[in-house]
DNA sequence: ACTTAAACGAGACGGTACGTCGTGTCTTGCG
DNA sequence: CGCAAGACACGACGTACCGTCTCGTTTAAGT
């Protein structure tokens, strides 16, 4: 290990160090296993360098997962409001559903059910962009004429996400590529 | 208090205690605020009479919920498959977000995200339940003939569902009737 | 096992059981090891047939321990004062540090030093018959002429056996022959 | 309170601080009166803090002790064996059945007849001591030619000092100057 | 080069809760 | 009416983490 500190700003690899220890920590043991004395020795770093920059393990896990998220959710286009819709969702579940970025927004959407503060944070940090995302695809149907100026957009985007949420965070079923389209020519076809 | 125990099994006075200070602690200060140390004082119990008949304090959350819930959302008929699901889907909504039994669902429903094993328990002991009060309007507009007999009644229940747990658990926006309405008249007009 | 309970007294196989669990408990684990709950479960007697009958475990292996010391520690008479003594001493030398009746009293004797009135309990249970065995060879030798009449009979008591309490609770040394002679040749080369 | 520790090892404070807090919950309640828990409430100190420096109860009871050992049990010269003698013994007998030092003192035997580890602990830091300080009266009258070269040190020890333990942990009979010095007499006398 | 101050690894501290064990009390139904 | 069975309230156990607090070292900016 480099350095111990210095006089100007924060040891960037005391931060890799703990985001990667808390993303390995979660994978390997569960959200239980995260726990801030864990992630100092899985890291080889001090307490007190966690609390200095994060103020709890949850903070330490969104830190990770925004940067997976802006990665790996960026729309892309593909000329119809269908295909769009396909692609879009499809790049979602497998987000939502995934080992590693999946198993973290489960841990976060999890924990924001049992403390308001975080749940706030969370929409701060992450669903304000994320809705953007989830938005795109209808944004641009419009734009080309393929949906009414008037949409609900919001209610749209929960008549689109949500089955597909609800799928991952309460029934377990999978999200495969059949319920996709079901999903989506039902939403088309209007 | 009466009796401390005897030969025929569990005291029925302090499951009925534990349940109702589990249930008042997560009211008073969320789910962090819930442990058993604090469940067993508030019930007047002792914490082995806890562990004696449960696994965690989700477990004994559950057996709260679990009353809750086969009260609160018993399916009711109203002739029309859009009245069935508006009231249906009104219902759920407001079980959802209560501040009572949608305080411990949220909890219960953070949790699993946790914990697969609980996911699973969660999964065995309400959802498989919960699927058949979802499906309940559509059987019976399959049977008036409202809808098709070869429908994709899974997928269908995640159309409906979806976006009213999607606001709950995701977006925190409020599900008021307007958003009801578009969900089913959506889903109507197909 | 035969009856469980009967109108008219106690059931004098559940006192040797427990007894007997008592003492094999003890042996086996240490003093720590002796539970009620243990020796209930290896008496297969049930804890209230315990309470009913004693008051704690010490009291237990005190009855236990008073059956083994009537019957070990018998004075027997040799017709010297000396040859008395040195069998004497060695018998108790024996009882005291043997696997059995040894290890009760010691359990018992280091149990009365935390607790005063369990001590009270075992001076008149035990010391009190104790005490005249030990002098017992010394009123014979008084008899016989070979000792004074006004004979310090506590102290001269006190100077025999002490030496060789103190090697079993304190010291640990063994208590041989040799030293069991050099302590009766002092005292009665007075 | 100042500190709440630093990297160069414990805190001086809370270790006085438990040692204080044991003795006085020995002598306010008892052996069984010593918990854990009450010491580290009494101490204003962490459960955890005690199990990182010592192993039980009797390991602190033990460091409070060895202290007093050392300081109320150093060897005074009188010029006789005889005035030696009965000075150590006075002063021995009055330490093993003092209220402070001597409670410990009975607690730790108690507690060696009890647990074979903790009595060769005893042995250890205790008695090897104590050996040193029990033949010193010895020692000095061999070397003015008052006893034998040839005396057996171990032996006489016991003899000396054995009918007192025996009063103290056997009997609970007062040890008075008369007894003493009966015992005195009785070895010098040879 | 020399001082100085922030960030660091280390780790002891006062706490809270955990899940377990044993206590002594109770209630029930059998023999 | 004594007994086996066993649930109960209680208290302590020893452990795991929490978040806070020194301590002495490392390092780069500002003399």
């Amino acid at each position: 290990m480099a350095h111990h500190g210095n006089r100007h700003g924060r040891s960037e690899e005391a931060r890799r160090a703990v985001l990667r220890a808390a993303d390995d920590l979660l994978v390997e043991k569960g959200f239980a296993g995260v726990t801030i004395e864990g992630i100092a020795a899985a890291a080889g770093v001090a307490k007190q360098t966690i609390y200095r920059w994060w103020g709890s393990k949850t903070d330490i896990l969104l830190d990770t997962f925004l940067e997976d998220a802006a990665r790996d959710l960026a729309s892309q286009e593909h000329g119809t409001l269908a295909e769009d819709l396909r692609a879009y969702l499809r790049q979602l579940a497998d987000f939502l559903t995934g080992n590693d970025a999946g198993a973290v927004f489960r841990a976060l959407i999890g924990h924001a059910q049992h403390d308001a503060v975080f749940a706030e944070t969370l929409r701060t940090h992450y669903l304000d962009e994320q809705r953007q995302r989830d938005r795109a695809p209808l944004d641009r149907a419009i734009a080309r004429g393929e949906l009414p100026k008037d949409l609900d957009i919001p209610a749209a985007v929960d008549m689109l996400v949500g089955p597909v949420y609800h799928r991952v965070l309460m029934t377990g079923d999978p999200v495969d590529d059949a319920f996709i389209g079901e999903v989506v020519e039902h939403f088309v076809k209007r």
